[in-house]
Order: C-alpha cells, then structure tokens, then sequence
DNA sequence: CATGAATGAGGCTTCATTCAT
DNA sequence: GATGAATGAAGCCTCATTCAT
C-alpha cells in the first residue's frame, strides 16, 4: 500500500528483466513475479508494457546523462578536462553493464523510442566537447581540424562497442570488464587512442595508398 | 519446386527478419509470408526457430570472416597492411549494415549462440594482426608496448560501435554512412585513431593526472 | 471466477474427451470449448495437456480404488466376501463407463503413465484378496492350489474385458450393459464363473487331450 | 516397380504403427519411413489415412477369424471341442500381441469401423459354440441353462481382458506372456473356468445372499 | 511406378492485457 | 491500492495431403 515504493521496485525489476532479454524477450509476468508484485499494478502504473519500457530507458539515459557532469577547477587544462571525462564515462559504463545493455537493445531495436532523450543528452555533449576542443586549440594543444562530432561519436563507439562486448572479450582473451584493474587498464587504451588522435604534434596520418588489394 | 533454392530463399528472408527485428522480435510466420514460401518448409529444412537462426548467424559471420582475407602484395608495409585491413573492414562492414545488426543482436541476446564461429574467426585475425605488429615492431613502425587483443578490440569497437549507430549519427549530425563519401571520412578517422594510437613516434600519453573531479 | 470450481470443472470436461477419443485424439480446444473456459486456464492449472491427462487418470485410478474398499461384518464368510467384492467391483465399473473406456485407452496406449497409480491399487487388492482366499481355504471351502495373482487376473480380465465392448455386445446380442437387469444378469454369470473355479469341491479340469487339431 | 510387394510391405508396416500407436497416434509419415517406401504410395494404394486403417483392421480381423477354423474329428467330444477351440483362440492371440491391441484400439476408438466385419466372423462364432454346447447338453456333459452367447462373451472377455494387459501383469506379477510356458499355464486357467462355469454336475451358484454392504 | 517439394488447416502453448472482488 | 482469475490473439510447430517431375 505505498504507491512510491511499489513503483520505484517495478521500475528497478523490469530494467533487470529489460537487460538480460530486450524488449520482445522480457515478459510482463516474469517483471511482476520477480518484484513480488501484482501484474496488475504495471498497468495501473505504466499503462502497458511499452509504457514501462520507455520509463525504464528514460531512468537509464538520464543515469547515464548525469555521470558526465562533472565539474571541472577553472584551471583544468582542456586535455586534463577531457581525458577526465573520458575516464568517468567509460568507468562509469564499465560500473553499469545494465545501463550499457539497455541503450544497445534500444538503438537496435528501433531507436525511435529513444530518439527524443537521447539527442538531448548528444546536444549537451557536443556543446561541452566543442567548448573543450576549442580551448584546446586556441591553447594550441589539439590539431586545428579536430571535428567535435567526429570525436564524440568515436567516444561513443569506443565505450560502448567496448562494453556491449563484455562477454566476447571475456570468451575470447579472458579479459573480464567487471574488475576495476581491467577497466583501468583499458581506460588507459581509450583515452590514449582518442587523445593521440587529437594531439597537435600528431600530424593526421597522410594514408600512404589508397590502393585496393584483392582478395 | 527447388530445394536449394527454396532454402536459400528462405535464409536470405530469415536474415533480414531477424536482422530487423532481433531473434524474439522475428515471427516464423512473417518470415515464410515474405518469403512467399510454406511455413513447413522451415521446419523441413532448418528444423526449428533456433536452427533458422543460427544458420543465418552461420552465414554472416562466414561473410565478415571472408571479408577480410586479404592477400597483401609482399612488399606492402604493415602499417599499409593494417590500414587497408581496417579500411576494408569498416567498408565492408558500412556496406553490409544487415550483417552488423544481426552480430549486435547475437552479441546482446546472449553471445552464446555465436561464440563457437566468432571464436574460430577471432583466432583467425588475432593471428594475422599479430604477424603484422610483430612485422611493425621490428622495422621501428610500431611502439614495442602495442598489445594485438587490445589492438583488435579497439577496431572492433570503433567499426562495430559506429556502426550499430547508424541512425543515431544520421539523427543527431545528419551523418548518413550509406553514403560512399561519408565512409570514406569516417574510415579515415578510424585509421587514423587506430595507426595513431600505436606509432613509434608517438609515446604512450602519460596520464597527466588521477585526480578525481567531483560532480 | 472461482479457482478450484474452473479446475474442477476442466478436470470433468477432460475426462470426458479423453475417455471419448483417447490422448492422442483428443482436442485442447474442445476440452476449453465444452467446459466454457478460456483454454490458458487448463496450462494455469495443469501445465500442459500431459499434465491434464494425468490428473484425470489419477482421479479415475482413485475412484476405481475407493469403489471396492468395502468393510465386510467380521462373520461374513470369504465366499460371501469375494462375491460381494466382485459385484461391486463389476457393478461400480458397469455405472461407470467412463472410467472404464479411460484406463483402457491408457493401458493400450503405453501404460507408463498409469504405471505406478495402479500399482500401489493393484497391491492394495492383491493383499486383500489373498487375505479371503486363505481364510477360505482354511475353512475348506477353496481349492488349495488357487493363485490369488491369476484369480485377480481373472477377475480383472472379465470385468474390463466384458464392459470394453459394450457396444459390441450390444450391437452383437441386444445386450445393453447401461440396463441394471442385465448387469445384474452378467454379474451373476461373472460371479459364478470365478467362485465355480476356485470351489474346494470342484477339482482341477484335468485336460482331456493334449490333442493338437488341424485347421 | 512392383505393386503388389510395396503394398503388402505398407500394409505391414503400418500393422505396425497402428498397433503401437492408434489411428489418432500413428503418423503416415512415420509408417512411410518405416517402409523405405514414398508417402505418395500410401493415397495411390489406400486413398487416405483411414483408408489404409481399415484395410490394416480387416487383414488382422481375417486374421483372428482364420485362427479358429479348426476341424475336429467327428468322434471329439464337445468338451474337447469346446477346451481345444478355446487354447487355441488364446494361444494364437498370445502369439500375436499385435492383433489383440490393434482390435482394441478399435474397440476404443470407436468400433464403427470394425462393426460389420466383427459381426460376421461373431456369428460364425457363435454358431459353431452353439452346436457344441447343443451336443454338450444332449450328452448330459454341460448344465441345461448355459447361453450360447454368455459364453463367447466370457471367452472373448477372457482372452482379450488377458491380454490387452500384458505389460501391467509383467509390471505387476512378473508374467511375461511372450514366454510360452505362461501362456500354457493361463490358458489352463482359463479353459477351467469356463468349462467348471458350465459343467452339469456343477450347479449354478446360488448367491448366497444379496446383502448391500456399506464402504 | 515413384519421388521429393510443397501446402493449408489445425495442433499445443504463451503472450499481453482486463475483469471481478 | 491490490489481488488472482480470466481472456483472445497470436506464437511455434506438425499434420495429412497434393503437386510437379
């Protein structure tokens, strides 16, 4: 009989149940067994399964919105600002699986559900990013053609192609992302790839051939 | 009235089915309607759901593994080499964006239907990268500290995080990589983060602080 | 909206489209339909449709065995015994068509499923049984070489042997086994026959010819 | 390319199906297989499923018939007869399982299948039995009020009671009626039951009392 | 005569959802 | 607010049967 908590579990429950199996994989029944709580109540509260579906994933982009704000002392360098934040998204996302497995299921599965919150979150990354690189340039640290989007979608692609792989690397060199030394270690890997990537010093690499090689 | 025919048919229907919609997401039903063929004949020729399934997952992992055989001129440089493996990797990959969602729904859905074949494809490229650093190393291209697993999940995760998000880039910065062009800068980007990442003449970044920044 | 009344109900309606058309031919859909219930009850309730036979087998077991627990006066003689004993047992069956065509189907059909039920039923008889005919023998009036297992097979054999072919008899001779005249006809005739061949004063047919004839 | 062989194999086999299994359990697929033959053959021979029932019914039926036809020398006595017809009604049943199931399923099933065929071979039956028991009772060997019919019904209900039980007595008590011996030693059993049941020096039994008693 | 591919109806089961209390 | 019973649509799979060769 408290409206609050039974919500807050069903919520919590059904982003478990949302994780482990997708949207088309999770069952209504199973999220109500595994809260304890009556099936009924989801549709009292979420109005159907899609409904609980879009509240679960906007928990988790904003979760995963807030683990980027950090703020920064005036006198932090741009590159310090910037490895920083690569540091706490990464490691933050290696600390959530959930979070990770989540926004992977949604951008396969349609995107469309999510399309609204996650471009607000995007926007307020590039403006961040953007103010950082230029700093960084005007500092004369990073490269003058630097693309702001380029970065961030490389940032992307490396955390979460990272972690949405867990298992594989795991399977496959047992490299296993839920100890903090592994994480560490290849958050050092990222920050150095995007960094050098960037670096003013580092000429962007001139391709030495554009030859095609057969099979 | 062919057997192999009708077989084919009903795999390549099958991969595009489960490739929109992911294995729980797919019906049997729609599969065998859109491929104008009797549902009992994916009961004859694949046994059931699962088999179908892991049969068209059999197929494109076969494909991507087959992409990537290159064979290099003997004279060809290993950063050359590396590049032009990256290169196609990601082009091939941005042409084939129906094999990339369904290696992401595998991945996501459990990884354990796929991780026999992904395993012997793995293998197969951990070794090729390997001959090629070592190559690398030796001539001074490369830093002595590159470590080939981490090398290869970074270009997993750049090619495969880019391109799961697809509609993501194409929303948020009007990025449409079914666009010839656009690959091509983005796969210029990617060597570029990659072959910077592991220049001789590129040290390792230091790690210009640990400090934790509070929120 | 009443559990154990939808179950109860269900459980009746299947028994009587197994009992009519066996396992095999018998219909989920039908069993819903007749009983007026939603079909997803029956798989709430009992599982699957296995599930759902077995317990209709189990009651149908249960009653055959209530049927025949009768408590004789401590005077009454064993021959008094046995022949009340197998008119109940004959005349219960004989109201109770149903049950009868049921354990038929299922000892055709495999009997594993039956198995241990009437096992720990047959046991039950086999004591008693054995129980009368040493009081009998005792008191001379039965043979000394009776086997309580045959006289049980015996008994077993004519009751269900005679009421499997109802219609047959009828069909054959007008013999309608739902009239309580004939029933009690036939179960004098059955009576006689296991009471004339275990009667201390009727010795063994000594076989007349081992002759074999030709055809 | 030989009609007749590939028939009589079909028919066999599904002999073979039937019995196992019931016309609702059989599968025409499954007695295809079993017979090395096309599924086509079965509706070019049989026109359908229940075609090929009946055709495999009235072959086991003429079967059983053919069994009984003995001929007796004109000086057997009618006890002979009577002994001799009966051991080998139950020896030829005991010897062929599958007839005794395949009738039974039918006599389950429905029986309107079977009910003309039945019905003849029956009248014939009866006929012989009560020629002999006319003789019996002219020669003062049978009591004056044994009906014909009765008597067919307690050696029908006798000998397939008995058998279509076969695997609960194994289950049960261990008599394997495959073994000859078994066989020999229940037939026993049951020619002197049904010949005390009507020997004249044997009086009907007079129930001893027609006393209710409680459970 | 014989084959293997194909079909549509219908089987069992499970889903998200709503009703009655 | 909360419950357990109930529902109809739809899912996967299998059947007897027929077509094209």
């Amino acid at each position: 009989r408290n409206a609050d908590a039974t919500r807050e579990l069903l919520l919590a429950t059904a982003a478990g149940v949302f994780t482990e199996l997708g949207f088309d994989g999770a069952r209504v029944d199973e999220i109500a067994r595994r809260a304890g709580v009556n099936k009924r109540m989801i549709y009292v509260y979420f109005g159907d399964k899609e409904g609980l579906y879009h509240e679960v994933l906007r928990t988790a982009v904003e979760q995963i919105a807030r683990a980027t704000e950090i703020s920064f002392p005036p006198d932090a360098s741009p590159r310090e600002c910037l490895e920083a934040w690569i540091a706490r998204y990464f490691g933050f996302l290696a600390e959530h699986p959930d979070l990770v497995r989540l926004v992977e299921w949604e951008a396969l599965a349609d995107g469309s559900r999510s399309a609204a919150m996650v471009q607000s979150v995007a926007i307020h990354e590039i403006k961040w990013l953007t103010e950082q690189l230029r700093r960084g340039q005007e500092a004369g640290l990073f490269r003058a053609d630097v693309d702001p989007t380029r970065v961030l979608m490389t940032i992307h692609a490396l955390c979460f192609g990272t972690l949405a792989r867990r298992r594989l690397w795991n399977t496959l060199w047992q490299l296993d992302l839920s100890v903090p030394a592994a994480v560490a270690s290849v958050t050092r890997s990222l920050t150095d790839v995007v960094l050098n990537g960037i670096r003013a010093d580092n000429p962007p690499e001139t391709p030495t051939s554009t030859k095609e090689y057969a099979r």
